[in-house]
RNA sequence: GGGCGGUUAGCUCAGCGGUGAGAGCGCCUGUCUUACACACAGGAGGUCAGAGGUUCAAAUCCUCUACUGCCCACCA
């Protein structure tokens, strides 16, 4: 295998296992009745564009739940899909369109669906690609798009039946508006934002006598649009005014002055302009007494007819129209400063006007009631914990829901108009006439669904539903939802309202929320907004490796919480395939140097090192094991880390190498292949392609290969023996390695050399095949000294004065003593001493306490104990060495 | 206005009742020791934001404060 590289090569290698997989069909489960499969069904990425890091988060998360769950043997669906989205797609291609001076009107509904038709499934592709290189293990046969026959059919039989049961209904209501956009947004797609801008305090005329009401307004030409003024009942200011009336100025129109609870006296003047056609306040306002509304603006936020002069004129530039009127007509009282909070479109980011009018809505509240008790009941575990509560307050508060939006490319919303007697109906295929009087003049509605409305159903519309397929009856509910906690509302809460409905039971049985990565700035990384600051995952993949990034985006990470993510991460995640790649290197070599097939399987461990690492080996799956049950995959991914590299490789590693090399029996090569095998079924679904490269090289040269599967990512998990556990050896060597780091210690602080040799002495000393689990290294050690740790060259002229190192377990006389600045020594071991002194007295008077003692649990109480013993023997150490040091006499 | 996080080594973060506080990167000192300089060995560096409290025991639980980020909200 001498023609194993130096270094890993990413790229080529990446593409070769990637296509392995995808031929072998290991992506695609089998449907085994007897058997519980697991299911991941992906969050839809837009068809907007490139995916940025924070898809190759959700990819690397959930390929390694998938590819975990697999190797523990389940039938393992992780369903891909993409999703058509509405308005960010149209926006983007209505912007591509502007480039080229052109509008959608002017070419027509149908050429421009067609045009973001083409756009969408180039990106679909790019995106698939995409996943792809970061080792995406998803069924790719079951790929689908939301805008699919099936799942097309799934949303207009999920909204004739909710249109049945009476929770879809059409009504004028308040909406968010986007003049932009032109159309109507949901409350989720509105963000806020904090402007500051000014309030102006406006006279009203009275009708019939002199004098003013003053309002206060945020938005002075709203008046246009007024239709009362409303104060407090209990406001003594304006009592007597209640029932009179106000002359709107410069159009004239006369007022009512009502009486409303709602008005705050505090605020303003304590008299409310009421406009209720473009305030969701005045609008309840308006309904409790009657008033009749006024709208006062065009789709595109021009003022209409009903504004009078002010007709044609942009709503903003008719507010400085309206204000220089009202102060020439000495009806503007003042204008003070004011920061208030101002909604924006979520996609287009112009200001949201908020408006009366007709439009499709889903009456969520019996649904939500449903939703939250599947959390309640535990049906669903949301983690982590504390998005339960955002959940519920969110479920709690819900309001309805309006979901048509006046774009030209969506699912078009399934109701039809008839010309002759105006009824609707309402039905999953197009009808030829009305249900109602049999006329043929039926117009379908223009307007198209909300974009999550179709992703609420993805759960089993991906699956074959409203159809019974086979695939919706074993998949269905999922195992995990594993996504962003941005989109808990928008997406996660109308899965589960949307299955509960559809399915009868929930869609899955945990959500899992990861975190945002955030840029150096902190903020969220998007790719639809304006101020595009997605970083592309193909720069770090080309740099560092698909599995470096994914190492780099999970490793140590906890979930919900956000990141950033740096150089120093990729790197790292560098440094460890790396690392990885050269101890299997070592590894590889060594067997071919023996001539060796070494098997994995059946091994029985007699060396002390051997049991340790097994033992820790056994540990390390036993904790990993549980880690990812508990979905903590960034802990269970940093253990598996620290065991390659700080056990297996810098220890039984460097163990090995001299055994290897003054060829001791027994060989370590097969507890290097073993531990290095299984490590490498660890990692496989955190790092899955350089697991693969290396398990095969490995493979290749075991006994064993036989009988072993063609592929890491069907091999077996690890599971952990109850009888791997080795205590002693442990023990053993934890005092070893005690021993070696505080030989390495003074190595360094007395520079001696060369550096390596202190573990190759101990060792070639019979010092380690000499310690088996019941051996006492004090015993040990003891035939062994002076401990011949130091160079060949120094070893002959230290024949003076040795030094006693203090440890744990032993003590280790290093003959050093002519090389010591005894000065500095002594300087030292005091510093030492005063520190365990220090440490005593805390010991001993917690162990004075006779409420700790009667208290404390007595396993706590024991290793208290315990260390003070340590401590005691230490400091008696200590002082011996302090003596020894001030009389250099004795010769040991 | 309400809610939820964060504040731990120079930086990015983990730990979240059991007692000298961890990782990666950076820094300092050595070493090209034939798996790996993307490395090895050694080392420095922290009153765990502040103040109270609960407990035998608190970075870890409770309360308050400060700074910081985010989410929700019909503040005219």
């Amino acid at each position: 295998m001498s023609e194993v590289p130096k270094a890993y090569e990413s790229g080529k290698i990446e593409s070769k296992w990637y296509d392995f997989w995808v031929r072998q069909g290991y992506f695609t489960p089998r449907i085994d009745p007897d058997r519980k499969p697991f299911v991941i069904v992906m969050p839809l990425p837009n068809v907007t564009g490139d995916l940025h890091l924070g898809h190759a988060l959700f990819v690397t998360l959930q390929d390694m739940m998938t590819r975990w769950r697999r190797m523990l043997g389940e039938p393992t669906l992780w369903l891909p899909g993409t999703d058509h989205a509405g308005i960010a797609t149209q926006v983007v291609v209505e912007r591509q369109l502007a480039e080229q001076g052109k509008t959608k009107e002017e070419i027509g509904r149908e050429e421009f669906a067609k045009l973001i038709l083409k756009w969408a499934n180039k990106n679909r592709h790019d995106i698939r690609h995409q996943q792809q290189l970061l080792g995406a293990s998803c069924d790719w046969t079951r790929e689908k798009f939301t805008l699919d026959e099936g799942p097309s059919e799934a949303v207009r039989t999920a909204f004739v039946r909710l249109y049945n049961k009476g929770l879809i209904y059409r009504g004028e209501r308040m909406i968010n508006w986007c003049p932009r956009c032109q159309t109507a947004i949901s409350d989720l797609e509105v963000e806020h934002k904090d402007i500051t801008g000014h309030l102006y305090y406006i006279r009203y005329p009275l009708t019939e006598s002199e004098g003013f009401v003053t309002v206060a307004t945020t938005r002075p030409e709203t008046f246009l649009g007024d239709t009362a003024v409303a104060v407090n009942p209990e406001d003594k200011r304006y009592k007597k005014l209640i029932g009179k009336s106000v002359t709107l100025p410069i159009i004239d129109r006369e007022i009512p002055i009502i009486a409303d609870d709602a008005v705050d006296t505090s605020f303003g003047t304590g008299a409310l302009k009421i406009t209720p056609a473009h305030d969701p306040t005045d609008l309840e306002v308006a309904q409790r007494h009657n008033l009749p509304l006024v709208d006062i603006m065009n789709p595109d936020a021009t003022m209409n007819e009903n504004a009078g002069p002010y007709r044609g004129l942009e709503r903003f530039a008719c507010r400085d129209k309206v204000l220089a009127d009202l102060k020439g007509k000495k009806l503007l009282e003042k204008i003070e400063p004011y920061s208030h909070s101002v909604g924006h479109c979520g996609r287009c980011q112009m200001m949201i006007e908020p408006k009366v009018s007709l439009q499709w809505f889903v009456q969520t509240q019996p649904l939500a009631k449903a939703a939250i008790e599947a959390v309640k009941d535990g049906r669903i575990t949301i983690i982590p914990e504390r998005f339960a509560k955002i959940y519920f307050d969110w479920m709690e508060n819900i309001r309805d829901w309006c979901i048509s939006r006046q774009l030209w490319w969506g699912h078009r919303i399934p109701v039809w108009y008839c010309q002759d007697c105006g009824k609707l109906t309402v039905s999953v295929d197009g009808p030829s006439a009305c249900t109602h009087c049999g006329s043929k003049q039926v117009i379908q509605d223009p307007d198209v669904l909300d974009t999550w409305f179709s992703s609420a159903l993805w759960t089993h519309s991906a699956l074959g539903w409203p159809e019974d397929t086979d695939d919706l009856r074993y998949f269905y509910p999922g195992s995990v939802m594993e996504t962003g906690y941005d989109i808990l509302f928008f997406w996660v809460a109308r899965m589960i309202m949307m299955g509960l409905e559809n399915m009868g039971e929930v869609p899955f049985h945990t959500v899992y929320l990861h975190g945002l990565i955030r840029d150096k700035g902190g903020e969220k990384m998007s790719r639809s907004k304006l101020q595009a600051n997605a970083m592309s995952p193909a720069e770090p993949i080309r740099d560092y490796g698909v599995d470096a990034l994914r190492f780099a985006l999970t490793v140590g990470s906890t979930a919900g919480n956000d990141m950033s993510l740096g150089q120093d991460k990729l790197e790292s995640g560098r440094n460890f395939v790396n690392k990885l790649w050269n101890a299997t290197r070592f590894i590889l070599r060594s067997l071919d140097a023996e001539q060796l097939e070494a098997q994995v399987t059946e091994l029985q461990p007699q060396r002390l090192e051997d049991q340790w690492i097994d033992s820790q080996l056994n540990k390390l799956v036993k904790n990993v094991t549980g880690l990812m049950e508990e979905f903590q995959f960034g802990e269970a991914e940093q253990q598996i880390y620290d065991f390659i590299w700080s056990k297996f490789c810098d220890w039984y590693i460097e163990i090995a190498k001299i055994r290897l090399r003054s060829q001791l029996t027994p060989s370590p090569l097969p507890f290097l292949a073993n531990t290095l095998e299984k490590s490498l079924r660890l990692l496989h679904p955190f790092m899955p392609f350089v697991t693969e490269e290396l398990w095969q090289s490995l493979k290749q040269r075991l006994r064993d290969k036989g009988r072993m599967p063609a592929s890491i990512m069907i091999a077996p998990y690890p599971f952990a023996d109850d009888k791997g556990f080795a205590p002693e050896a442990e023990r053993v060597m934890d005092s070893l390695t005690e021993i070696i780091h505080s030989i390495r210690n003074m190595r360094a602080e007395y520079k001696v050399k060369p550096n390596r040799w202190i573990a190759a002495r101990i060792y070639t000393d019979e010092l380690l095949s000499g310690l088996t689990t019941q051996a006492n290294i004090i015993e040990t050690l003891a035939k062994v000294r002076p401990l011949t740790i130091l160079g060949r060259q120094e070893r002959e002229r230290t024949k003076d004065k040795a030094l006693v190192l203090v440890l744990r377990e032993a003590e280790v006389v290093v003959p050093l003593a002519d090389m010591v600045d005894r000065r500095a020594e002594e300087q030292r071991l005091l510093g030492e001493s005063e520190e365990i002194k220090g440490r005593i007295a805390r010991l001993e008077s917690r162990l004075s306490d006779s409420a700790f003692l009667s208290k404390a649990p007595s396993h706590v109480i024991d290793r208290q104990k315990q260390k003070l013993a340590t401590l005691e023997d230490k400091l008696k150490r200590l002082h011996r060495e302090l003596s020894q040091l001030s009389s250099p006499s004795a010769d040991n």
